[in-house]
DNA sequence: AGCACA
């Protein structure tokens, strides 16, 4: 398999990044990217000489995650195709979630004392952390993907440079939606069709580009009853 | 090619 044989994980290791765009830029066009397909709950790149060109998204579903590795493999990332895989390990963030995070400093320590657990002393606080912790305090309760998102084993549909969108208001004009989709990179046109209200297309010159004001205007209401529902238009 | 989170 060229995935390789790593297990699902619900963090995406991508790789063959191109190395010249800057840290945050990069995290910011990978989680309006990947988010898509779920709940991100953390986006990580590092730009050490071991590190860069690589980056771990973090999603809060491993079906999320899923569906990422297989729509987006090969998808041309600032002219690059990316290579995605399932990350090797959990993520801190994961794992502080899920009540089994340990800070790196005292793994170490955790090692050593489970080496001499000869001495059986009373519970310790190694001893809590080992149990995990009860309250799911942290980030609250996981809310299901918002409406106009395939659910978690449904395909989403592959990216595409037009969007399409659907629940707009009748008396929506192409200038409203121009007001609205132009202030992103790469806006090129809307086109609605007088014989079908309430929907259009807008197209964007890349998928990156599209992906982007795709997550930025998800759900925008230009009335109170249409939050808008913007998909990849079938290509 | 390269699997981290300070």
């Amino acid at each position: 398999m060229l995935s390789g044989d790593i297990p699902p994980n619900q963090t995406i290791y991508i790789k063959n990044l191109n190395e010249k765009v800057k840290k945050e830029e990069l995290k910011r066009s990978l989680y309006a990217l990947f988010s898509q397909y779920g709940r991100i709950l953390d986006v990580v790149a590092l730009k050490t000489s071991k590190l860069r060109g690589q980056a771990w998204v973090a999603f809060s579903e491993v079906t999320a995650a899923s569906n990422a590795v297989r729509q987006m493999q090969n998808f041309p990332f600032y002219d690059k195709p990316m290579r995605i895989q399932y990350a090797k390990t959990k993520s801190d963030c994961v794992a502080k979630a899920d009540g089994t995070y340990i800070p790196r400093e005292k793994k170490k320590k955790q090692e050593e004392k489970a080496e001499r657990k000869r001495k059986a002393e009373a519970p310790n606080s190694a001893a809590a952390a080992a149990n995990g912790r009860a309250d799911h305090s942290n980030g609250g309760p996981a809310a299901p993907f918002q409406q106009g998102k395939p659910g978690a084993q449904e395909a989403a549909a592959a990216p595409n440079n037009i969007l399409f969108i659907q629940n707009l208001p009748h008396e929506t004009t192409s200038m409203m939606l121009q007001m609205l989709f132009q202030q992103y990179p790469g806006f090129r046109e809307v086109r609605m069709i007088e014989a079908k209200p309430g929907i259009a297309f807008v197209e964007f010159g890349d998928e990156v580009q599209s992906s982007i004001a795709m997550q930025a205007l998800q759900g925008f209401k230009i009335t109170p009853q249409n939050p808008m529902v913007i998909t990849y238009a079938k290509k």
